[in-house]
DNA sequence: AACCTGTACAACCGCCTAGGA
DNA sequence: ATCCTAGGCGGTTGTACAGGT
């Protein structure tokens, strides 16, 4: 007995969006929120799967979204999270506020692999490519670092929702990266600017039946924005990311002018 | 100009988990 | 306790575009 699949399939549209029905569906989220993903295409008149509308919102449509690579400054602070929370892409855009997990994850895997590569740093264990390979050992605490979390029942704590208490439990325990100060307050900083803006989170933009006007969103981000630039500029820890991010790397040969 | 190759990123797929019936 | 559904996640694929030959 196999999986049934997430909507019925047949004579369902695939491939890329076209203009007119991204029009469709920001015009129906925006006037009814968010509800069940799965009647959305229907009450919307698209022949798409729900799934497939949820991504599409998620990624791309959603309000709140900045556009654009991302800035020297948010590369540092996806290496950092992914020192700490390996290839958890939704926790660290939890931390990026604006950015998606599937555009950082993009990201990730054609821009920011090759220049650690390219700069002797192994992407997956973060740590210099030499070193890795002459201490295995090394190689394999590393490793198990990053697997641990994803233990069923770590698994089961980290799909809570960004900003929830069980997420905050594990912020509390102390982890190598932080003990190097290396997250300093920047994580939580972050997520506490914007709780909504990850993916996971994004259903928090409009709350369900909530009829939701384009101007609110936008100056909502305009006020994540505000907080992000100050947090980014200084105020607080802000200057400490690149700081503590090139200490983190600097027995590693991280070098700041090969990343600039 | 035509073709080939590499790159970037949007979109899909399959699996997992939570929560409700 | 079990089953089913919806939502979410990470890995992978597909496609458009740019640059090189």
């Amino acid at each position: 007995m196999g999986r049934q699949p997430c909507c019925e399939k047949v004579g369902l549209k695939k491939g890329p969006w076209t203009a007119e029905e991204d029009q469709k569906l920001v015009s129906f989220l925006l006037s009814h929120g968010q509800c069940c993903w799965r009647l959305v295409p229907k009450l919307a008149g698209l022949l798409r799967c729900g799934k497939s509308c949820r991504l599409r919102w998620t990624n791309y449509l959603r309000p709140d979204l900045k556009r654009g690579l991302l800035s020297g400054e948010e590369e540092k602070l996806v290496i950092d999270l992914h020192a700490h929370l390996g290839n958890r892409w939704s926790k660290i855009a939890a931390r990026l506020p604006g950015r998606t997990d599937n555009e950082i994850k993009n990201h990730w895997n054609t821009h920011i692999k090759k220049k650690l590569k390219k700069m002797g740093i192994d992407p997956v264990t973060h740590q210099s490519l030499s070193l890795a390979q002459h201490d295995p050992l090394k190689q394999q605490q590393q490793q198990a670092r990053l697997d641990e979390p994803t233990k069923p029942l770590a698994a089961s704590q980290e799909r809570t929702v960004s900003g929830t208490g069980a997420n905050d439990k594990e912020e509390a325990a102390p982890t190598s990266a932080q003990l190097k100060g290396v997250a300093c307050s920047a994580a939580s900083s972050a997520s506490a600017v914007s709780p909504s803006c990850s993916s996971s989170a994004s259903a928090s933009v409009a709350p369900p039946g909530a009829v939701v006007d384009w101007p609110d969103l936008f100056e909502m981000d305009g006020i994540l924005d505000i907080d992000w630039a100050s947090f980014l500029s200084g105020d607080g820890c802000g200057n400490r990311i690149g700081v503590d991010l090139f200490d983190h790397y600097s027995d590693v040969g991280f070098d700041q002018q090969v990343w600039m």
